[in-house]
DNA sequence: AATGAATGAGTCTTCATTCAT
DNA sequence: CATGAATGAAGACTCATTCAT
């Protein structure tokens, strides 16, 4: 109450952009948590904003519907991947090596806690345009494109020159989708084996299925 | 109507139960066309209705609800599926030709005309329980079984003793489901080479990824 | 249609009035178990269908509509009340055992098995008006009007010219009704005691409540 | 708005209850009315809304389905009577005054205006375990409880040693059940002497039926 | 008369979104 | 910007009733 004209100050604090963001995170942080419980479409506004603290309408001030919060998850989850993934060292590694880390990666993110929400976002991303779209320009092409990248080089390097680089690393990133995805649908032996996975997957692609076994 | 024939004289044949199957069948045709282009929770009853040409209560007579209808479809897929996979002789297959066949089947028949029916059918089957298991138990277990059974046997008989069937098995089915997503997700290279993967996987995984290209 | 040929009669036998009485209250009594389990509204005509052992549409050949049934249902209790109800010789009674019986008889009726039944009648009593014309006309009338003609010839016989007798026989009617609806309503001490208050109300009501107690 | 008054810093008043509060009893008494002029199952929730001048939704706002609404009329049934019922001074009274007032209350109530609304929530607590657990508890039972203390006391000190007070007590609360439900049922005779009825029951009563009528 | 599949009007209920405060 | 009550469109589902066989 302190005021020289202090009620406009108190009544329109100068917004600071990091309470924007900083709100916009703690929504869609909300958001996350229940999408993974219950799903999408079983999911209301209200759900989200009592576990966000905040009123139904306040979401709105932060996105434009209800679909934006899966937007936003997706940008959400590109960025710590972004931000995990340091731009590792690809040039000097030797296949094994590559291809050990490229399955692992998402094989161990998925595993830590977001089998869940992977669920809804496949769902939804199977459905919506949109959506779609934003996954795979962010998720799914960049990984490939990082991957082939390499696997030219490497070709090169090595002397295999009619190597199908392009869809060579489509076999791979096909591979760890679709292995998340039957494991998601409840494959048991996958979930015994999940961290043997990256491993023997290397094996089998390196000397194909015919070749020798380690 | 009015004849000696002594069909006339049936006066309550026990309802056909080809009429009934016939009617299940309109419906789920009608619910597939539907759900393939306006996807499941945008499809309403009184839509399937309209296509099917019956009343909306009528589909209430097959089907306990909205979500029996998918699990209705998957039943039908499964079915068609299983008529046209005559039980192989995998027995005596060589290993590229097995391959070849264990990779192509899936993909031309999604290439058909399932592309938009599956994507409803994997949205759902992310979000659903009891869809998920008709899903794992119907359509993916037995398709790995079947594989599984093949690389023991063709492992057993050339040697190659060490082989994880069990995995390797999972990263062909794997590879299956992930090349149809990630096709379903809009990649270009894959919808362009659909009909060399089989060929082209086949050497990958054959040969090993530094192995040899035909 | 009406020609000799044996055929038409093998297909029309002569309908037998009893089959058709018979067929009625095979279908009340299965009414009448529905209801009184599940309740007037909650009850379908394919439930009673089910347990009438008839198709649905058969019920319609015998009553107009669902609440067809209610009003059924309330002629074949008056019925068989009626016949229970022999015109017992009101008139040599004593008061005493003229209250007695009086009370007696709807209390142990409902006691025996109609208790939920009766909840079903008397919801719908409440908000029909036909059936509470009904109601009304067959059962609770002629009740009050037999004790009526008895409180008057015993008033006159016994000297007591001033009692309403009108208003009186009213007080045992809503007497008994209220106590059926009282023990319907979950009461326990009505419901412990049920059997003695035949003999308690007649000693309050003689002696009135001041009255010596036996 | 914008004046000095201290008021105008309050920018979020805690809700004002009362506006809830008011917003239920606007809407309970749009459903009364409704209620009271087609019944409970003829009523629908876009009557209710229209009447009440709110939208469909709202109502679900303050309660949470259509039977709910007759749950909440219970309560401010009850809330009323008891407003109405100051907790008069049984002790002191004498038997005859007792009872007229005891019985009196009852009739004069629903004479007023709630006949029809009396219909449609005694037809639904009939059929409804809730609500008759909330009609019995709320309604029944206090009255009852109220009466039977009287009625002990004054057995004691008029030396009625053997009075059955508790069922007594019930002669009197199903005597005025009955009464209410005979007249909603259409008995003439009950409709044109309503207003005598507490008095000449009371005489009935105290003196017995064989008793002197003043 | 019996059947029971078909009908489709009718309703409760949900919930994303808006907007006055 | 925050709030959360109000909105009302939308849809799954029920079930009494009909009628061709």
């Amino acid at each position: 109450m302190n005021d020289d004209s202090p009620e406009a100050t108190i009544m329109h604090p100068p917004v600071q952009p990091d309470l924007i963001a900083s709100r916009r995170t703690q929504i869609l942080e909300a958001a996350a948590e229940v999408f993974a419980s219950k799903g999408f479409h079983s999911t209301t506004i209200k759900d989200i904003a009592r576990v966000a603290g905040v009123a139904d309408g306040t979401i709105y001030n932060y996105f434009e519907n209800k679909t934006a919060l899966l937007l936003g998850m997706l940008d959400l989850m590109t960025e710590r991947a972004r931000q995990e993934a340091q731009p590792a060292n690809l040039a000097g590694m030797d296949l094994r090596t590559f291809l050990t880390t490229y399955l692992q990666r998402p094989l161990t993110t998925f595993e830590a806690n977001n089998f869940e929400l992977f669920r809804v976002i496949v769902s939804e991303v199977m459905v919506n345009a949109a959506l779609r779209d934003g996954f795979y320009k962010q998720v799914l092409k960049p990984t490939v494109g990082l991957a082939e990248q390499y696997l030219r080089q490497w070709a090169e390097q090595n002397g295999v020159p009619a190597l199908r680089a392009d869809l060579a690393v489509r076999l791979l990133s096909s591979l760890t989708l679709g292995l998340i995805l039957q494991r998601v649908m409840g494959d048991q032996i996958l979930e015994r084996h999940w961290d043997e996975l990256p491993g023997v997957m290397t094996e089998l692609l390196i000397g194909g299925l015919a070749g020798e076994q380690p």
